[in-house]
DNA sequence: TCAGCTCACACTTTTGAATAGC
DNA sequence: AGCTATTCAAAAGTGTGAGCTG
């Protein structure tokens, strides 16, 4: 059984602080979500890292030099919504995403297997408020909630299968229920949010954790309601989704009709009353000429309705085929059969837990929607049609410059920089990170033809209009002031450790690693060449799905992204939301300074190139992400029907509070330079306490251990993945 | 008083089983 | 018997608005 984890602290040191500091004024406050102990997982965090398996002659050697790349299918709707301030609904049953994320992908090794991940982390440390026509910081975030991840049902798949169809991660659910057993996301309302997709490569079928590409669209931000907030977003959804076409000027639900009903209501209301009261003292006389047939009360109550509203005109009413969603879900074909082969076959796979550590982007915060408009002319086009009215300007209450805004007040960043230092080496703290391991199995791909690899597809990456936005570096900062002088992210990298092997009992931590910024070498993590010697897993290898006990994880620590926050602001600065850079929470944040991570030679992933300029960002549709490093894809057909169990859920990830804190006291910032929030590393390691691999991907994942006074949560063992 | 959240509602799309036809 | 196309009902996804809560 594998099982996913996601540690977010346990690679961040300084981080992770400011998750402590969050924790635990859960703990001693109002929402005590979290394990007592901070970083414990972190300071407890065995050097998991090991040598990576060895590369040479490996298909998969070239491709990994390959830049991966992903591009957002639906990204004019997505800027669009960016462009007024996307507002994503959550719901305690889980509310989909709208637009959802519509991915190719391309430069992936046809034959080797990838499985993608998607995440979202918060954007900031800052609580946000509709107000005065935008949306404004108003105070700090609440405390970080357990970190899920949605696994693409199609995974694990092979490059081939990626790159054939369009990805959709439409299935993929947010909710506001802390307590939420389903495997949604689970996030705050009112928060501002950054999903990124994860593709992580299966080096083949005995090896996992080959290389590890992230992406981030900059303009799928969105802020988390329970309610729009921006008429302007609501009539977006109202035009853009199908399933709202109800509520359109010519739909059935519409306000016209909706008041027409509600008058047809209150007349057959009034009408009743009347014939009901027309002989108060009479009533059963009414009651016995009803009974005659007659006149039946009922029957007077329907009489009195109004002819019903005419059928919609076929001119105007709904019309499946002339529905204008934008983001209609590409024809997917239908689930391969392979599938449930494969799903039958791979009913062993076991004792992987991935630890996920979100990398914060950072960014300007600047919601200028002329800068928006500069860096993407294209987007303004599109979404002309929109505005019925002016975005939110920056004017009054978006003004930088404005003392008055609230953002002004707004602290810095909570959350230390992550890339310091691999959670292994982070901290020496006697303390055992306890942690939790969440199993889970991957859905079966279709059986993959691996000698005869499809031909990679080229549209997107030889598409002269995809857009040249990087594959997320590890971190971003979200709060980098927006400066056009500022030279294109010429660091646009990531470093990613794969040892495919990880010691299933954590280790301590050796030595404290300073920050990667600094010490890129000590990013990597010692690999022991002891621990390589095993691959993560056994598969059948006519099968290529996992089988037998496996004993080795794939431990990915150093999922960081880091892109040049220049690039990224200029690129995509907020429109609606507003952050004034005079609040921006990371002054200090220098995007010159080293944003690859050292990594093993082996596994050393060479950063991407840099961004294209904002100013020569191409007008296409599509933005593209060239991976951090090698591998991408293609197009996807949504195949297996999501399930719930398909979101990873990993508490694991919530660093237990450190006991020894004080509560009223949280701990100092951590240094400037880091970013505005925690980066969570992606780990794949092997579930300790899954022995046998027997057992059939009926659970995607399972909590063992953390019971929690408040968490359910923690307890996602009965959701079975098919 | 008010911002934010929950819920029921009506409408729509999606999904899958049942059926018919070849 | 097997396959495909069509039909239909249930399930699920939408925004709305009233009501509740702190």
């Amino acid at each position: 059984m594998l099982s996913v984890e996601m540690f977010p602290s346990l690679t961040l040191g300084p981080q992770r602080i400011g998750d402590c500091f969050y924790r635990e004024r859960e703990a001693s406050g109002h929402m005590s979500l979290f394990p007592p102990t901070c970083d414990t997982a972190a300071k407890a965090l065995p050097p998991r890292l090991l040598a990576p398996p060895p590369v040479l002659n490996e298909p998969t050697a070239k491709a990994q030099k390959d830049e991966v790349k992903m591009e957002l299918e639906n990204t004019s709707l997505w800027k669009q919504f960016s462009s007024v301030g996307t507002e994503m609904i959550i719901t305690k049953k889980g509310r989909r995403m709208f637009p959802g994320l519509r991915l190719k992908l391309s430069s992936l090794n046809p034959s080797l297997r990838y499985i993608l991940l998607l995440d979202i982390v918060p954007v900031d440390n800052s609580r946000y408020r509709f107000q005065g026509g935008g949306w404004q910081a108003v105070g700090k975030a609440e405390a970080r909630l357990p970190d899920r991840v949605f696994i693409h049902p199609d995974s694990p798949a092979t490059g081939a299968h990626w790159q054939s169809r369009t990805i959709s991660f439409h299935h993929a659910k947010l909710t506001n229920n802390t307590l939420d057993s389903q495997g949604h996301i689970i996030l705050h309302s009112l928060h501002r949010y950054q999903p990124r997709i994860h593709v992580i490569e299966a080096r083949d079928v005995l090896r996992w954790g080959g290389g590890q590409h992230s992406f981030v669209f900059p303009e799928t931000q969105f802020i988390t309601v329970t309610a729009y907030q921006n008429n302007k977003i609501t009539e977006l959804k109202i035009s853009a989704n199908p399933f709202a076409k109800g509520f359109r000027e010519d739909g059935m639900n519409s306000k016209k009709q909706r008041d027409a009903r509600q008058k047809r209501k209150m007349s057959v209301l009034t009408e009743t009353l009347d014939i009901v009261n027309c002989d108060p003292c009479d009533t059963t006389e009414l009651l016995s000429q009803s009974t005659e047939g007659s006149v039946d009360l009922q029957a007077l109550a329907l009489s009195s309705l109004p002819p019903l509203p005419p059928l919609p005109d076929p001119s105007c009413g709904y019309r499946a085929e002339d529905a204008s969603y934008a983001d209609a879900l590409v024809p997917e074909p239908p689930l391969d059969l392979g599938q449930a082969f494969m799903a039958s076959q791979m009913s062993d796979i076991s004792g992987i837990s991935m630890e996920t550590a979100g990398s914060v982007i950072e960014r300007s915060d600047s919601m200028d929607e002329r800068a928006y408009t500069a860096n993407f002319p294209a987007a303004q086009v599109d979404s002309s049609s929109f505005r019925l009215a002016p975005p939110p300007q920056s004017s009054s209450s978006f003004n930088p410059t404005d003392t008055s805004d609230p953002q002004t007040s707004i602290p810095t960043l909570d959350y230390p920089s992550v890339l310091s230092s691999s959670p292994t080496l982070s901290s020496s703290s006697s303390v055992t990170p306890s942690l939790q391991q969440t199993t889970f199995t991957f859905p079966t791909p279709p059986p993959s033809n691996s000698s005869s690899p499809q031909p990679l597809l080229s549209s997107s990456s030889s598409s002269p209009s995809a857009n040249a936005y990087h594959t997320l570096p590890d971190m971003i900062a979200p709060h980098t002031p927006t400066d056009a002088s500022f030279p294109p992210a010429s660091v646009s990298c990531a470093a990613f450790i794969y040892p495919n092997l990880l010691p299933v009992n954590p280790e301590p931590a050796p030595t404290v690693t300073p920050p990667l910024h600094h010490q890129p070498q000590a990013a990597a993590p010692p690999l022991s060449s002891a621990h390589g010697a095993a691959t993560s897993f056994a598969f059948t290898p006519h099968m290529q799905n996992f089988a037998g006990p496996v004993h080795s994880s794939l431990h990915l620590p150093n999922l960081s992204l880091q892109a040049s926050a220049s690039s990224f602001n200029a690129a995509f600065p907020p429109s609606s939301f507003t952050h004034s850079s005079a609040s921006l929470p990371h002054p200090s944040f220098q995007p010159s300074s080293s944003s690859c991570l050292a990594v093993p030679s082996s596994f050393q992933q060479s950063i991407t190139s840099a961004p294209a300029h904002p100013q020569n960002l191409p007008t296409s549709s599509n933005s593209t992400y060239a991976s951090v490093e090698r591998g991408s894809v293609p197009h996807f057909n949504p195949p297996a029907p999501y399930r719930p169990e398909m979101v990873l859920h990993h508490p694991s990830l919530l660093p237990q509070l450190d006991p020894s804190l004080p509560s009223s006291t949280p701990p100092p910032p951590p240094p400037s330079l880091y970013p505005a929030f925690p980066s969570y590393p992606l780990r794949l390691c092997q579930d300790p306490g899954h022995s046998s691999l027997s057992m059939p991907f009926r659970h995607l994942y399972r909590q063992h251990g953390h019971a929690h006074p408040q968490g359910s949560y923690l307890d996602m063992s009965t959701r079975p993945v098919f």
